[in-house]
DNA sequence: CGAGGGACCTGGTTGC
DNA sequence: TGCAACCAGGTCCCTC
C-alpha cells in the first residue's frame, strides 16, 4: 500500500490529534508484526507525545523517553477513533489517548512494524543508512547522477533503492519514469545527466501531486479520516490497461524483482 | 561491494 | 459454486 504519498499523508492527518495527549493505555492484539513489538511499548504509559514526524516511509512519534518508529508495511493504517469505537479486523494495535480518542493501527499483511529507541531514531540501525528525501534539496540531478554511474542496474530498482533515495515504490517508480520518458528497464549507468535531472523532477512532481491528492488508493488503502486517496484518477501507466493517454499505445506490464513495471512503449526508451 | 531471490503475511480476484 | 493459483502499495537478509 503506502509509498511516500500515503505516508505523508497519514502522518499530517493524525499529527494534530497525537500531539500533546498523554498516552493512556495500549492494547496490543497482535505482537507478531514484521517485527514482534517488544514489551518496551507497553512501558511506555503515561509518556507525552510530543511530535509525530515522517523519514522515508516511517512515522515516527517522539515521546519523553524516546520515539516510536510506526511502519505500514503493505498493507498497514492508521486512524484516529473514539476509544470506545468497534475493532477491526486485523487492528493491532490500540493506542489510547487522554482525549478519549485512540490511534488504531490495523495491518492485515502484517508487514509493518512498530519499534521503539531511546537514542536519536535517525541513527537507528534501520534508519541510518537512508537515502535522502526525494522532495528535499538534497536529492538533486547531481546526486542521482553519482548514484548512477557505473551501475548496470535498472534505472526503476534503483530509483525503489531506499538506501539511494527515500519514498519512492512500486507505482510512482513507474509513473515518474513515464513522465521523464525512461524505460524501467534501462541502464541505470547509460543514462545521460540531462534525462536523470528530468527524472528527478518528475518523482518530485509525481510525490507531490500525490500528496495533494491524498495518496492513492487501489484496493483499501485510505488517509487517516477514513477516505480513499484521490491520486488514483491520476495515474498514467500503473495498472493502466487502456491505451496510453499521450500517443495511445498500449501500455505494456513487465515484472522486475519480482514487481509489476507498467510503461509505454512508445513515450520512453 | 552489487545483484538477485526468498522470506514474511492475508485477502481479493481470476480461471478452470 | 468451489477451489487453487496468482497477485498486491515494502524491504530485510542471505547467497553468489
Amino acid at each position: 500500500m503506502p509509498e511516500l504519498p500515503e505516508v505523508e499523508t497519514t502522518t499530517n492527518g493524525i499529527r494534530p490529534h497525537l500531539r500533546g495527549q498523554t498516552i493512556e493505555r495500549f492494547i496490543i492484539r497482535e505482537r507478531r508484526l514484521r517485527w514482534p513489538i517488544s514489551e518496551a511499548i507497553d512501558q511506555l504509559t503515561g509518556q507525552k507525545i510530543n511530535d509525530v514526524y515522517r523519514r522515508g516511509k516511517y512515522i515516527l512519534m517522539s515521546i519523553e523517553q524516546g520515539t516510536m518508529l510506526w511502519h505500514l508495511g503493505m498493507s498497514g493504517s492508521m486512524r484516529v477513533l473514539p476509544i470506545n469505537s468497534p475493532v477491526a479486523k486485523h487492528e493491532h494495535v490500540e493506542m489510547q489517548l487522554s482525549s478519549g480518542q485512540a490511534l488504531k493501527f490495523r495491518d492485515p499483511r502484517r508487514f509493518g512494524s512498530l519499534l521503539f529507541t531511546k537514542d536519536d531514531p535517525l541513527e537507528h540501525k534501520l534508519l541510518c543508512k537512508l537515502g535522502p528525501e526525494p522532495l528535499s534539496d538534497d536529492f538533486n540531478t547531481d546526486y542521482l547522477y553519482k548514484a548512477c554511474r557505473n551501475r548496470s542496474t535498472a534505472i526503476k530498482s534503483l530509483v525503489m533503492d531506499s538506501h539511494r533515495v527515500v519514498g519512492v515504490g512500486n507505482i510512482y517508480a513507474s509513473e515518474a519514469l513515464f513522465s521523464a520518458g525512461i524505460l524501467p528497464t534501462r541502464e541505470a549507468g547509460s543514462i545521460s545527466k540531462k534525462r536523470l535531472g528530468k527524472l528527478v523532477e518528475t518523482i518530485k512532481n509525481t510525490l507531490q501531486a500525490a500528496i495533494e491528492k491524498g495518496g492513492t488508493t487501489l484496493q483499501d488503502f485510505s488517509q487517516s479520516d477514513g477516505k480513499p486517496g484521490y491520486f488514483t484518477q491520476s495515474l498514467q501507466v500503473y495498472a493502466v490497461k487502456e491505451g496510453c493517454r499521450v500517443c495511445g499505445k498500449t501500455i505494456r506490464k513487465i515484472v522486475q524483482n519480482q514487481r509489476s513495471s507498467y510503461y509505454c512503449p512508445k513515450c520512453q526508451s
